[in-house]
RNA sequence: GCGAUUGUAGCUCAGUUGGUUAGAGCGCCGGUUUGUGGUACCGGAGGUCGGGGGUUCGAGACCCCUCAAUCGCCCCA
C-alpha cells in the first residue's frame, strides 16, 4: 500500500461517465444540428480573457467581479480570468477580428465556463453551456430567430414539454431607468417590511426584488410597479413586434414581468425557458439583447441579442441516454487464440462494426462475461482438434454480415 | 460567505441502549458446476468506519474541531 495521499477533484468540478456524458454529448450533437438548421456559423474562443473583458462589461453589481470569478495574474502581472460567459468573449472578438464585416453575425460556440460559486444541484464551478448570438441586428426579427432556434432544439431534445418560455422586456435605455427609478421609490416606500436581503437589494440591485424566493417580499412584489407602465413607444412596437413573431414562428410563450436581467447592459427583450424539474436551478436557457454591451468594451454602439443555455441541466432533462451495446464481442476462449482475436476484431471495425476483444480472466467465464453485456452478437472462439473453431451467437443476419466480414467477403 | 443533512469495502447500504476479531448484496479475482451457455455453489482480495482531539475499563456509535459531499440561501453573466 502507498501512502501517497490522492488528490481530490476541485469543489465544483465533475467527471462525467457512462450514461450521463452519453446525455451530455447527445445535447452538444443536437445543438450543432440545429445551430446549423438556422445558419449560425460555429466560433471557438478561448476559455480565458484579460480581466477587464468580464469586468468592464459587468456594471454595477461588484458582486460577480469580486466573488464570483476566478481571476489569477500571469507572469507579467496581468490579471487574466477564466471565462464566466461566453458573450463578453464574443463582442471582443467581434471588435477585435474585424467580425464587424460579416454583421449581421450569427455566431453558436460551447465549452466550459467557470464562475466561483457554491456547487448545487445543476450548478458547478466549472460548467458547460452551449451559446448562440446574433451580433449587429437591431430588428426585432433577429430576436425572434435566435428564440425560434432555442426553441427547435429543446423540442429536439424532447424536453420542451416540461419547459416554459418566459418572455419580458426591459424596454430601451430610457424605459429601464423609468422603471427602475419607480421600483427603488415604490419598494423604499415599504422597506421596512420587506425582508433583510431584499432591504440590501434595494441599495444595490433593486430589479432584482423582483425575483426574491422570500415570502415576506412577495405581496409587495405582486403590487410593484411594471414595466409596461414605462415604455416609450418605440420600445413597446419593438416589443409587440417581437411577439408577433413568435406567433409567427410558432413558439409558445408567456409573459413574465418580473423577468430582469442582473446586468446593466441588457435592453428590449429578456426571456428564460424554465422547469420546475430541476430543483431551485430551474433555467434552463436564457438570454437578452445586450445593446450596451460592446459600448462597454469601446466599439461603436452594437446591437446584439443572444442567449445560453447550461449542457449539464439539458442533459439531466434528456435523463437516461444509454451506452450503446457492442455490434459484436469477440470472445477468447483460449489465451493461445489471441492473436486470431486480435485479429477478429480489428477485421470487424474495419468493417464497421463496433467491436470488442474479451480475453481476460478466467476463460471458461469470459463467455459468460459477454453475454452480461447484452451485445447484438457474440463469436466465441475456440479450437477443436487443432482448428479454430468460432461459435456464433446471435441473429442469422448478423452472422452471416460477421462471418463475411472475417472472412474478407463483405 | 451562511444554513440543513450526510460521510462504514470499488458501488449501494446494514451495524441494536457504547461491549469480543466490522458485515451483506453487487462488482472484481480464482475454483467447481453447466456446455449454444445471462445457471448454481465454494473460496479470495479489498476497510487505519472521512481526518484530528475528547469522554469511557471499552467508541463505527456519544461530545468538540476539521475536511468533504449533497441540497438550499446569497449571487446568477
Amino acid at each position: 500500500m502507498s501512502s501517497i495521499e490522492t488528490p481530490r477533484p476541485i469543489r465544483g468540478t465533475q467527471d462525467i461517465f457512462g450514461a450521463d456524458a452519453e446525455a451530455f454529448a447527445h445535447v452538444v450533437e443536437t445543438f450543432e444540428r440545429v445551430r446549423k438548421l438556422y445558419r449560425f456559423r460555429r466560433i471557438e474562443m478561448p476559455v480565458f480573457e484579460k480581466t477587464e473583458v468580464f469586468s468592464r462589461s459587468l456594471g454595477e453589481t461588484t458582486d460577480v467581479v469580486s466573488k464570483e470569478m476566478y481571476s489569477f495574474e500571469d507572469r507579467g502581472g496581468e490579471s487574466l480570468t477564466l471565462r464566466p460567459e461566453f458573450t463578453a468573449g464574443i463582442a471582443r472578438a467581434y471588435l477585435t477580428d474585424g467580425w464587424q464585416q460579416y454583421a449581421p453575425l450569427k455566431v453558436a460556440t460551447h465549452g466550459p465556463l467557470f464562475r466561483y460559486e457554491r456547487p448545487q444541484k445543476g450548478r458547478y464551478r466549472q460548467f458547460h453551456q452551449l451559446d448562440a448570438e446574433i451580433i449587429g441586428a437591431a430588428e426585432p426579427q433577429a430576436d425572434v430567430e435566435l428564440l425560434a432556434m432555442a426553441d427547435q432544439l429543446l423540442k429536439e431534445l424532447g424536453i420542451a414539454d416540461g419547459v416554459t418560455l418566459q418572455l419580458n422586456t426591459l424596454g430601451d435605455g430610457d424605459s429601464r431607468e423609468g422603471w427602475r427609478a419607480a421600483l427603488v421609490s415604490y419598494f423604499r416606500a415599504h422597506r421596512h417590511q420587506l425582508s433583510e436581503d431584499s432591504q440590501d437589494r434595494l441599495e444595490r440591485n433593486p430589479l432584482r426584488i423582483l425575483d426574491s424566493k422570500d415570502p415576506r417580499d412577495k405581496p409587495f412584489v405582486a403590487d410593484a410597479p411594471e414595466i409596461d407602465d414605462y415604455l416609450s413607444g418605440e420600445a413597446q412596437d419593438y416589443f409587440g413586434k417581437v411577439c408577433e413573431g413568435l406567433q409567427a414562428a410558432g413558439v409558445a410563450w408567456t409573459r413574465a414581468p418580473a423577468l430582469v436581467r442582473g446586468l446593466d447592459y441588457y435592453r428590449h427583450t429578456a426571456f428564460e425557458f424554465v422547469t420546475d424539474r430541476l430543483g431551485a436551478q430551474g433555467t434552463v436557457l436564457g438570454g437578452g439583447r445586450y445593446d450596451g454591451l460592446i459600448e462597454t468594451l469601446g466599439g461603436a454602439h452594437t446591437p446584439a441579442v443572444g442567449w445560453a443555455a447550461g449542457i449539464e441541466r439539458l442533459a439531466m432533462l434528456v435523463g437516461g441516454a444509454s451506452e450503446d451495446v457492442a455490434d459484436c464481442i469477440v470472445v477468447v476462449e483460449e489465451d493461445a487464440l489471441m492473436q486470431e482475436g486480435i485479429r477478429s476484431v480489428g477485421l470487424l471495425r474495419n468493417g464497421g462494426l463496433s467491436a470488442e476483444l474479451l480475453s481476460s480472466g478466467s476463460p471458461r467465464k469470459r463467455f459468460d462475461k459477454a453475454v452480461k453485456q447484452q451485445p447484438r452478437a457474440i463469436l466465441a472462439l475456440s479450437s477443436q482438434e487443432g482448428e479454430v473453431s468460432s461459435r456464433f451467437h446471435g441473429s442469422d443476419d448478423d452472422e452471416g454480415l460477421i462471418r463475411a466480414i472475417l472472412s474478407g467477403n463483405a
